[in-house]
DNA sequence: CACGATGCCGGAAACGGTTGCGGTATCGTG
DNA sequence: CACGATACCGCAACCGTTTCCGGCATCGTG
């Protein structure tokens, strides 16, 4: 069916490691014939098979992308930077979504494991140990997650949590309401503890909630949670959960950004057409994906040496827009 | 470094023929070697190479999807129906986002011909002729988009743009505005003769603007061009631009769904998140990438009977929110 | 007992490339 | 002219599986 190096070579009267040789390592064949033999491979429409090159070389040139979900916003603009910057660099992506069943992690980053070089485990809800083991038996970084021993890229929210959270108290709310997203979730404990530090900082009161999943729908159910306690200022785990809630209040009559502020995290384009628009804390989603990638290639070309894998940390900051204001009692 | 089937094969004083077929055609072991070839396999951590597999079988396991935008919900639900169902089904898939290039559609869908056993190829904007080619050269489905002898699973929005249409003329709008998509898109070329059949059985004006991008700055764009017509009614070629035109009409202090109607198509999560709520086609885009597949496997299992290739058809309808109302003059 | 059938297993050839090593011209130099 | 260096190319092994084919026991049957 297809044209295989041999048939070249047979075309070219010559053998196959002269034509392997001719269309990649230049430097070691005749500048004649090497051009005769790209000719002909061209001519006969000769494709190398990766797989046979991979099964050699022991590389398949793509890597693995465990995401929780694909049609999350913030993953949907994380994928697409990973899938960018590793073209540029020839690599291929295999994605994986895991619908946010912790439990599948494990076997999803296994199958791909056996697919690709390298792995980039996005947000991942399963336990340390676990990740820990993975990492120990693939090429992984960790993103929006830090595990021991593992290179990870993650997002300081406590700077951004810190700027909402003055910000809100400066509007005159002394208690914030803070709506958790999946229990499991490392990020959702990097912000509690980031808002917690925050409110004390502030001298605010902290009221949590939750779990919520992070999608629209939860977010219209804390919105009742929320109006029930009575809070005026709430932070959201997530921007998708934030616009839960402001639709569900919107849906009850209640005027965001005046009688009550909410804030989301991720600033997704989202946060842009909702009405009122959102409060959030801008995540540098895209920023995560290039730096997960650049990360692994370069854990990749290092082949194993034994230094400590490196951590990277990326910046947060709060943007303001109108789903906040000053507090009416 | 990894445990092969050879180094499974000493320990058990067997050929790698046997534990081959222990492994992976049972019937044809011993039970008693089988048993214990399973064990001592499962006791050294072994795992078989899928490169190695594949070299022999030909087949990857894998299915390759090509997408204009992955950070467009409608492909990101897309595409994460695609992965399920290709899991479920004991493929993986391998990810390419031409971001909205038309040129290297091509490139993309060549690169990953090579490591898949099939191609999706979601909304290509890529001409006839040449995707034509690339159906020939692979296994190929086409997935929002007709290509002649090529599978392909497409919507068919002639019923819903009728609803749209007459529900907009029912509500006292004679004059309807149209805000294109790409120029090079399938679908956009089915919209526009879609809308336009319908003005003329609703006896409706039709006013085209455009072409647009899907996103949302385009959309906001499109607003003010669309007041300037004074238009009263409007139909966006997706929920992006829908959005991005509700939320600088806002900007501009009109009221959507009083002083001007809007028509989203997509029914994207954000429709039911934006102020007002998104009155929209809803597009089963999670059906499209689910049934892409199951048309791409059934085209690998079928190998190349050359029957006519499979073209289905799937249903459109509206989804009436707050978006549009009563014309007022 | 002899013989064919049957059940298990091993040898070896694929699959399609890459690459170390050695062989053969060709050339320059003493 | 002889010899060593050099540039090119071919042979064959190898990557890790699968699978065809044939061999050897074992068993049942005539």
């Amino acid at each position: 069916m297809a044209v295989r190096l041999a048939d070249v070579a047979a075309a070219c009267k010559l053998s196959t490691s002269t034509v392997s040789r001719a269309l990649s390592d230049p430097e070691k064949v005749n500048a004649l014939t090497r051009s005769r033999v790209e000719r002909i491979a061209r001519e006969m429409g000769y494709v190398p098979s990766r797989v046979a090159r991979s099964l050699v070389s022991g590389r398949t040139d793509s890597i693995g992308l465990v995401v929780p979900d694909i049609a999350n916003p913030f993953f949907s603009a994380m994928t697409k930077a990973v899938q960018a910057r590793a073209r540029d660099k020839g690599y291929s992506v295999i994605l994986a979504d895991t619908d946010e069943r912790a439990v599948d992690e494990l076997d999803r980053a296994r199958t791909l494991d056996k697919q690709a070089d390298g792995l980039i485990l996005a947000s991942p809800r399963t336990d340390a140990a676990q990740l820990r083991e993975i990492a120990e038996n693939s090429q992984t970084v960790f993103a929006n997650r830090e595990v021991d021993g593992a290179a990870s890229v993650v997002i300081d929210e406590s700077e951004g949590m810190n700027e909402a959270v003055q910000y809100l108290v400066s509007l005159g709310h002394r208690s914030i309401c803070y709506l958790s997203g999946p229990s499991r979730s490392w990020s959702n404990l990097q912000r509690r503890e980031a808002i917690n530090a925050a409110c004390v900082a502030n001298e605010a009161e902290l009221i949590e909630l939750g779990p919520f999943e992070p999608q629209i729908q939860a977010g219209m159910r804390a919105a009742d949670v929320v109006q029930f306690k009575g809070a005026t200022a709430v932070i959201a785990y997530d921007d998708m959960i934030a616009l839960g809630v402001m639709a569900r209040l919107a849906e009850r009559g209640v005027q965001v950004g005046r009688e009550i502020s909410v804030i989301g995290i991720d600033d997704s384009p989202l946060s842009e057409v909702a009405y009122p628009l959102l409060t959030t804390i801008h995540l540098p989603g895209a920023e995560l994906g290039a730096t997960a990638v650049d990360l692994l290639l370069e854990q990749l070309d290092s082949a194993a040496t034994d230094s400590e894998p490196p951590r990277l940390c990326l910046e947060t900051r709060l943007v303001i827009r109108g789903s906040t204001g000053l507090r009416v009692s």
